[in-house]
DNA sequence: CCGCTCATGTAACTGGTTACATGATTTA
DNA sequence: TAAATCATGTAACCAGTTACATGAGCGG
């Protein structure tokens, strides 16, 4: 069985309005598609494990923001979600405006963390750090930019304008590093 | 009691590497000084709160990554914590390179993951969120900067360096945003 | 001496991960 | 029909947060 709704107890964590999301997105579907989404991402910061995803759409189910119909599969059943008109509401809070201040905050790099202690490393090893997470950052925006092409022929602008900003980021790290790496040779 | 080291359990995780970066840099030090450097740091990916960080460099200490020195102080005592040469080297390790890929993905970024699906908004609630946005993230950068020009004066430059890296990161966020305000006037 | 801030912790909780188990479906 | 993959879940764990408790030092 699964545990109460988070009805009264909290307000919606990040991830779980970010599901309310995809299922508002992707239209009824299961849970199997929205770990997919996640899977598929670029991004890693959650790992769309299905231990987080699939008792977290129940949660959401009790809370009202979803309604559920299950279909008969096997031995089993498959439950297929969708967002209820509470649950759009709410979804429609959390994208806001108003926004919270938090949101504008510099965000996790760990390429910047381990930027801060760069002189534990001997001085030669430096600049090869900072080629390589170049290196791996354009590695990383390749595919992306590929990608980008797709979405910005489709018609779902918004999709689009949000991807865009992933390539956005990964260039003003790379444009970072460019300006480390001329003030390191400089020195 | 604190619990065993992290020894042979598991990798230490980014925070404790973090930790163990501040502590280096900051030469011997307490918890409290440690906290203090998360608590006053700009980005909020780590709260450092307390039941996190005294924990932690007991653990660190458990490990043999830092040696402990206790100073009696009235009833109780205070820790004064160092780096081993242990903990050096696991630091420098981590610091790498060999620099792992996944510190080159995209990172979380909370009004990036709202874009997605502002399509739930009205239509004429979409620019305005751009704008707050876009605001929000201003007076972000604002402070950094006048911090960035104390940084650079200062003989440490890798520290200069990597808070650097956090004003280009939300340049970069602003300029992904200035694209998207423009699309959105297009049509 | 009172109240405020500095400083050191702990206990309970929790959101999410890891690892596992298993049924359904497709492919070789 | 065997192997691989698609799909649905659960149980145990865990790192970090929240909230609380309390001692030390200092300014009025």
């Amino acid at each position: 069985m699964s545990r109460r709704g988070i009805g009264q107890r909290r307000r919606p964590t990040e991830l779980e309005c970010c599901v309310l999301g995809i299922v508002w997105e992707k239209g009824p579907c299961s849970a199997y598609v929205v770990r997919k989404e996640f899977l598929d991402s670029a991004s890693s910061y959650w790992s769309g494990s299905a231990g987080a995803i699939y008792p977290l759409l129940d949660r959401l189910a009790d809370g009202g923001y979803l309604r559920v119909e299950e279909h008969p599969w096997g031995t089993r059943t498959r439950k297929e979600f969708r967002v209820s008109a509470k649950g759009r509401r709410a979804l429609a809070r959390w994208v806001g405006p108003p926004l919270e201040p938090w949101t504008a905050a510099p965000a996790f790099d760990p390429i910047r963390t381990r930027m801060y202690f760069l002189e534990v490393i001997p001085r030669e090893e430096r600049l090869r750090f900072v080629d390589e997470a170049m290196e791996n950052l354009r590695s990383q925006i390749a595919p992306l930019r590929v990608e980008q092409r797709v979405l910005d022929r489709e018609p779902s602008s918004a999709r689009a304008l949000a991807s865009l900003g992933t390539i956005h980021e990964l260039e003003g790290r790379l444009r970072w590093l460019r300006v480390v790496r001329e003030r390191m040779k400089r020195k």
